[in-house]
DNA sequence: TGACAGATGCAAATGGTTCGCAATAGCATC
DNA sequence: GATGCTATTGCGAACCATTTGCATCTGTCA
């Protein structure tokens, strides 16, 4: 089974076993999600669902998202460009790297700067729950 | 001469420098924001300035806020929360832990982070323009 | 002091995201 | 497979932070 359908199997038992329905346009945006190897916005989910089942609604992507960003089957982030943008979250923590020049988002993962921010936390007597670290970068010339 | 009056001059050469008007609302917004030792957001500098001087706009405030970011002088951070909140950019380079109960803003910096940081840029073939370190946390119980 | 470009306040526009509501469609049951 | 109840949908309107158009005002410099 690729990753893809693997994740879209996630995705459906993980609303199934909270006794959410899953609807025909739940199914579309599962299924984009799913296939989704880069960090899109919500606009851009809508455009790839629509190609898919034209019915689909933007309410029903940004419903969908906010169902599954607190379930925590997929992540959302900030970056400075305004909107939000989503991901899966299965496969392990990571952080990004964001090309300025064309907005590109590379993922990068540093154990021991994880380890810093912890010793930080604690140090000022706290316990971080989550944290964001991006490198917002131009290509080396 | 206080920071605080420092801060306030410091904004107001370097505005001139750049031949922008020095005008009562910006002096007003100056001000209120070389006093500012919290992380403010637009409401927070409009409702301040307002009580120095009730005339003074929003859009002004907003205006001048972009202005000051654009020349360096102010730093603009987009926490999770949505709103865009602004502090003084003298001082040396700082990251923030977020205090998730309270929304309490602490600042921190570590050298070996920003160093670690700058090594995995450098292995994926780029250099750091800007670099955003959010902890969000909750205090040790 | 006068003139003029730049700055202001106001209200309306924007852009991303959320919400109210009447219509629809899962899903458990018969 | 039909039925019924409720969750879910699409639509448009509402929201909220931020930006912008415009007519009016005001620094600044001659």
């Amino acid at each position: 089974m690729s990753d893809e359908k693997k994740r879209f199997e996630r995705f459906r038992q993980d609303l199934k076993a909270a006794g959410i329905r899953l609807t025909e346009p739940r199914k579309v945006i599962l299924r984009v999600l799913a296939s989704a190897s880069d960090h899109p916005d919500a606009q851009a989910l809508y455009a790839r669902a629509v190609a898919i089942d034209a019915s689909v609604s933007l309410s029903t992507v940004y419903r969908t998202l906010k169902l599954l960003e607190e379930r925590g089957a997929i992540q959302r982030h900030a970056f400075d460009d305004g909107r939000a943008r989503f991901e899966n979250s299965d496969g392990e923590h990571h952080d990004h790297l964001i090309d300025l020049d064309t907005g590109q988002v590379i993922e990068f993962r540093s154990d021991k700067i994880e380890r810093l921010q912890a010793e930080i936390a604690a140090e000022l007597g706290y316990d971080i729950i989550r944290h964001k670290l991006e490198l917002y970068a131009r290509r080396r010339s």
